[in-house]
RNA sequence: GGGUCGGUGCCCGAGUGGCCAAAGGGAACGGGCUGUAAACCCGUCGGUUCUGCCUUCGAAGGUUCGAAUCCUUCCCGGCCCA
């Protein structure tokens, strides 16, 4: 198998948007397998979906036999990025910090083998070798080996320097952090190419050109679309904010459920990019979509895929249980399915005396279905809120009959916006 | 440091003494149509004990019967000059 089938692979899915000259990655690929890294913003105490896409391609890369190296960025984490930003970041505190990485790191690992053996991956944090750094070593050996006017050219520096508010030094001087950490890990792991999203250009080519001036070594970048959504809104934000890898922070049902909900539009490409499946096995479901689209089998493939790979089998079994659960009446379901769904969909615990006799008003505001009082009685008003799948025309207390069981309740506001509320 | 322009609801953005809880757009939410998709149509979108009352237009004071709108000071940002 010659190596550079891992560039044909990318190729099919979609996943090649820059290289800096693909003929000499190929040349390199066939030749023996190759160390690459790609960087992990620590800005959350967990990765989002957006994340996903990076973290495949080096999974793609290590069974291809390549050594991949996952990069938490704690340095530059403290810095920010400005890449396709358009305002200056908040600072992160070293405690901050700290959790995040902790946080980022454990997921990292669900997506790498680090016991592979020939090609276990790595992963490695920026601030081991940048803390130590001092302002003039930095100076000396980092910044003069650059000119203003390159790091000028960059997209992502023109964009803000060109705007309103422009861009401090602070992040103006990312690229040349992300420039070392690349040359670093080329003098200390062989580190011979650097992945990234097509924001990351402009950095991963700073990289390059550092390790040219100081080593005059040729190493690689390649970057991946980013990714978007047909309507134009955000990939990986909804509503309540961004969708998560960690299941406290987002529920594997939940999870599941922005997948199942993928347009048409997008659905292929998830698909290519964000699952493992061969690319014959993708157009085949992709077929099939086709021909019955009201079936949804590819948005159902797709959930299935990528919970599995993120939250396990186990999780994604009772995503999908939970998602299929709606398929009746909340009063039809057994006592077992309740108690199945509580955790799974947003649930609240509450003391009996709290339910019974209280109004639903009052219930849709402290279950955050309903931002206010004003907001869950027009939401009644418009004909949107739900108890046990039985819609309410207007607000009334909640009765000793209403509960399911004697203690679930079910309340929907519109269709998608369930929570399930347990009597104790 | 000087000058100048600006800071309005989730975002953009109108408003420049009463008719302003504040135009318009976007996002969001609800309803309808659907396939848990898209498009489209309708409605809602500060709070509340709801034809009223309360809180809001960077902050604090002031003028006025009445201020987002005028004055003062302060804070923050853009641009120009030094």
């Amino acid at each position: 198998m010659p190596g550079s089938s891992i560039i044909d692979d990318l190729t099919a899915r979609g996943l090649l948007q820059d290289a800096t000259d693909l003929e000499a990655l190929r040349r390199r690929l066939d030749e023996s397998p190759i160390v690459l890294y790609c960087g992990f913003d620590p800005t959350a105490t967990s990765l989002h979906i957006g994340s996903l896409l990076p973290l495949l391609v080096l999974r793609r890369f290590q069974e291809h036999g390549h050594r991949p190296i996952a990069l938490a960025g704690g340095a530059t984490g403290m810095i920010g990025d400005p890449s396709g930003r358009s305002a200056e970041r908040n600072l992160l505190d070293d405690a901050t910090l700290d959790a995040n990485v902790q946080g980022i790191v454990a997921q990292l690992r669900r997506f790498l083998d680090f016991d592979r053996s020939g090609n276990p991956a790595r992963l490695v944090d920026n601030r081991d070798w940048t803390a130590p750094l001092s302002a003039i070593d930095f100076l000396r050996d980092v910044g003069k080996h650059v000119t203003v006017n390159q790091m000028l050219a960059k997209e992502s520096v023109k964009a803000r320097v060109e705007s309103e508010s422009g861009i401090s030094f602070t992040e103006f001087s990312y690229m040349l952090l992300q420039a070392n950490d690349y040359r670093w890990l080329h003098e200390h792991e062989r580190c011979e190419l650097q992945i990234g999203g097509s924001d990351q250009w402009g950095n991963i080519t700073a990289g390059i050109d550092l390790i040219r001036r100081t080593s005059a070594q040729h190493v690689h970048g390649l970057t991946f679309p980013l990714m978007t959504k047909a309507d134009g809104t955000k990939f990986g934000k909804t509503a309540a904010g961004a969708v998560w890898l960690d299941p406290a922070l987002t529920s594997p049902y939940e999870f599941f459920q922005y997948w199942i909900n993928t347009d048409d539009r997008d659905v292929r490409r998830f698909l290519l990019q964000l699952t493992l499946l061969p690319v014959e096995e993708v157009e085949a479901v992709v077929a099939a979509h086709t021909a019955a689209p009201d079936a949804r089998e590819a948005q159902r493939r797709l959930a299935r895929e990528v919970t599995t790979l993120v939250h396990g089998a186990d999780a994604c079994r009772e995503a999908e249980q939970a998602s299929a659960g709606f398929r009746r009446p909340a009063g039809e379901l057994s006592a077992d399915e309740l108690a199945a769904l509580a955790g799974e969909i947003p649930t609240t615990a509450l003391a009996r005396p709290e339910v019974e006799g209280v109004d639903v008003v009052d219930l849709l505001v402290r279950t955050g279905l309903a931002s206010s009082r004003s907001d869950a009685r027009r939401a009644i008003e418009g004909g949107g809120v739900n108890i046990n799948d039985e819609r309410q025309a207007a607000p009334r207390p909640v009765e000793a009959a209403d509960l399911l069981h004697g203690r679930y309740l079910m309340l929907r506001k519109g269709k998608k916006h369930r929570h399930l509320v347990v009597v104790e």
